[in-house]
DNA sequence: ATTACAATATATCAAAATGATATATCGAGA
DNA sequence: TCTCGATATATCATTTTGATATATTGTAAT
């Protein structure tokens, strides 16, 4: 993947709610955001650095006995860069579903494969939609808070396509019983 | 990403319908899958020279005049490698959705900025759906090819996903216009 | 009390995916 | 004839992924 880091703009928006170590963006990333987006510590430290180097970012070692910790904190340019590139344009919106794959060649196993496949992803969207509902009526709470406004739309994303999803489940499902598969 | 690469069981998949080159392969990609899986020629022809090696897929090369072409064919090995793999219980299935990921840091720019972000989201969802819903009503048409019903149910999950994007669009909106934002 | 385990914290690596570019031929239309 | 878009393969740097290595700290169990 060339041109442009998408990890950047994560890290920078981020650090944009408050400052962060390497291992705290990562469990930022698996947490709220991890339904639509997700990132690992290959390339979240050296993203770290080279925007450090770039002056998007500065830090502070703390020591804690033999424990040491690098914090990070958004700087002026870093702000601008976050506000930049949520004024552009473009943006790139993917799926890589394998499950979707898995059914579009689901014609060379029997109809039991492809059922059975369904079901897997059925039941891991409702157990996925569960901790979705439970975060998002948290931000309901207290939506006045600016910030919540913008974590709840981007939850309720979540929900309603996974309503969605498990619509379609059971379509698929009996559109697969029927007319004598083999 | 290490481990299982899965280039090669889109090109298994593809190969168990047809025989077809690096170039076709790629043709297929963007066109009927590609609202849910994409690919490069920077992985395709890796993978087809790697899994002619391991005896997945046969090649035979035909030159018209000056222009060179390798065909790509799947063997028994390569169709139990599929079927292996369409049995397989784990899956991977992930978005990444930059659209989102503004929107949830939505707060560091004003409100106009993230509706105009739902609006340019919104559009090119209207338009790739209409594309999906042309593509399966011509499926629908001849529902009794075993095939076309995987097609079918592939292509519905992308119509019911959208409708439920495009009624996100409205009420996000709308939540965004609301309320005195800054 | 000590032992084991989970969480914190950073770093690095091979493998894979991305997106761009280079090269060359062929066919259709201007 | 000339240009352009489609066909066809290949390669490259950059980025992402997922795994592993290393070491410390806090906590729960025996």
């Amino acid at each position: 993947m060339a041109r442009e880091r998408k990890i950047d703009m994560v890290i920078l928006g981020l650090l944009s709610h408050e400052d962060l170590t390497g291992y705290d963006i990562k469990k930022r990333i698996d947490g709220a955001i991890s339904f639509f987006w997700k990132g690992s510590f290959g390339n979240i430290y050296p993203a770290l650095k080279d925007m450090e180097n770039q002056g998007l970012i500065t830090k502070s070692d703390t020591s804690v006995g033999g424990r040491e910790k690098t914090t990070y904190h958004l700087t002026e340019s870093g702000r601008d860069a976050l506000k930049e590139w949520l004024k552009e344009e473009q943006v790139s919106n993917e799926l890589k579903y394998e499950t979707l794959l898995k059914l579009f060649f689901g014609g060379a196993e029997s109809r039991e494969v492809s059922i059975h496949n369904i079901e897997v992803f059925e039941k891991q969207i409702q157990k996925d939609m569960k901790v979705l509902k439970t975060y998002n009526e948290n931000l309901e709470k207290a939506l006045d808070i600016e910030d919540h406004l913008y974590y709840s739309l981007t939850a309720s994303f979540g929900i309603e396509t996974y309503e969605a999803y498990l619509k379609w489940c059971v379509k698929a499902k009996k559109m697969l019983k029927q007319r004598g598969g083999k």
